[in-house]
DNA sequence: AAGGAATGTGCGTTATAACGTACATTGCGC
DNA sequence: GCGCAATGTACGTTATAACGCACATTCCTT
């Protein structure tokens, strides 16, 4: 994670500078001492979110702008790691569950005759499903959907689902899982 | 802010139950003690942001579920995003925006000789991109970077950026934009 | 140049986040 | 009843977040 609480120095230091506040002054606005907000600017501590607060609240700034990821995150196809599940189910990992955006992402390529099967995740996990080549059919809300290339669904995945390919060429999909944002 | 500090014990202690986990497997997990845990659960302590994010990505939540005030779950969805239709690009909604879900998701076909230019988004946007086909170039942090098939990347989107593909074959992408709820 | 005010950084101290271990309590099988 | 494992809490220690103050540097103004 920590490219990540590096992140919160520069986008602090950067709505700081938009608004010409000098440290001591944010300092007096958000009751957090300047040393503090020095060093957290050079990424030389990391804030607890008490104090993460009180600068967000002081800059007038929404707090999870703090928290999201900076920089580019290039993955490249050849490095990604791939998991051949048993039943003939190849998983690759596109983007990691990240606490911020609440979702992660695979590319997943289903094998002929493969049948999956997945226990009913937590309430409010919502899954999504793009094929982008050749068929296959999923299974949710107790019955089977055909779905072919260009196909995109959406389905709460708080309920057993399955996903099957029976035809003789490889299915490549997309899924993306969205964990809930509150309960 | 402390009521919301004392909410994220009870956020945390939820989450934990709904997957049964102790506070020994859950610290195991996460990589945080679990007195640690317990402690933050009862409010007896704010934790960093470090931890915090080691606590979210363990127990697979958003960690904006953290910070957002008990009961609130809308954000605004005012800065829909407008979609120049450059010559050349074809667009096609795959999931429209729901502000629940914080997202939308285009799969976007870029023919020959094509250039995409798209101004900054609001602070905190998050742009993922994937390429299924063919090869394109993205522009981000004042440098183009080469995609080829298979190959994703995730940048923040509150910047200049754009799209180009010189080559004959056209180049399938899929886009996905996340949103950042707002504090 | 010289002085003064404002800036950001370094240092020593205090408060507390985080850890590891030991303890009390509960629940379950025999 | 008696172990016995698993749970969450209390304790002592270490790491570090946060503070206040002093210092060096830059930027004005004279």
């Amino acid at each position: 994670m920590d490219a990540n609480v590096s992140a919160i120095g520069r986008h602090m230091k950067k709505r700081r500078a938009e608004r010409g506040w000098s440290l001591s002054r944010t300092a007096d606005i958000c009751g957090v001492s300047k040393a503090m907000l020095g060093q957290i600017e050079r990424g030389e501590s990391t804030p607890t979110i008490s104090t993460l607060w009180k600068i967000a609240s002081g800059l007038q700034v929404p707090l999870s702008q703090f928290l999201v990821p900076e920089g580019l995150a290039l993955q490249r196809m050849e490095a990604m790691p791939r998991h051949h599940d048993a039943s003939g189910m190849i998983v690759t990992p596109l983007f990691a569950f990240d606490p911020v955006l609440g979702f992660e992402m695979f590319a997943i390529e289903l094998l002929q005759d493969t049948l999956s099967e997945s226990a009913p995740h937590a309430a409010g996990v919502v899954e999504h499903l793009v094929v982008l080549e050749g068929r296959m059919e999923l299974f949710v809300d107790g019955g089977w959907q055909a779905l072919s290339a260009g196909d995109a669904v959406r389905f709460p995945a708080d309920q057993p689902h399955a996903y099957r390919n029976r035809n003789p060429e490889p299915a490549k999909i997309h899924d993306l899982i969205h964990y809930p944002f509150s309960g």
